[in-house]
DNA sequence: AGTATGACTCATT
DNA sequence: AAATGAGCCATAC
């Protein structure tokens, strides 16, 4: 028979997710500061990244976000967005629409795919945060 | 074990 | 202003 798939990807992912949950890693402290974004705020991942220690690991941050599909409680990635206030991670929402409707339930403006008023809006757990 | 990739960002050209 | 290269580092193959 043919080479069948093994039902490897979701269940053994999710349980390597799960894992990873459990002990402390980078994907736990992203989350924590991403639910702590006031609801009607955004940041973005160098922000993030950059309060947990370099800012130039804002490339594992959007790991997080990927992850992040996992995690609970919920993450609210949708309020996480890249340093121009475009929402570079859509895509990769249940539907493509997904994060611009859940930003606009918030009272967030998002026009042509960018937080309107990103500057205003935009919330630095660095400066905002104080541990 | 080495290479490639990414929901990024910054400096340089 | 747009393109390019570099730095970052966990995952995937």
């Amino acid at each position: 028979m043919p080479n069948r798939k093994p039902a490897t990807s979701n269940r053994q992912q999710q349980q390597h997710i799960k894992d990873l949950i459990n002990k402390h890693s980078f994907f736990e402290d992203v989350w924590d500061v991403v639910r702590q974004i006031p609801k009607g705020r955004v940041t973005n991942y160098g922000a993030i990244a950059n309060y947990l220690g370099t800012k130039m690991s804002a490339r594992m941050v959007g790991w997080a976000m990927n992850a992040a599909f996992y995690a609970k409680p919920k993450v609210p990635a949708h309020r996480v967005v890249n340093r121009n206030g475009m929402l570079s991670g859509k895509a990769h929402f249940a539907t493509p629409d997904l994060m611009q409707q859940l930003l606009e339930k918030e009272k967030i403006e998002v026009r042509k795919d960018k937080v309107v008023k990103f500057n205003e809006l935009f919330w630095d757990p660095a400066k905002e945060l104080i541990l």
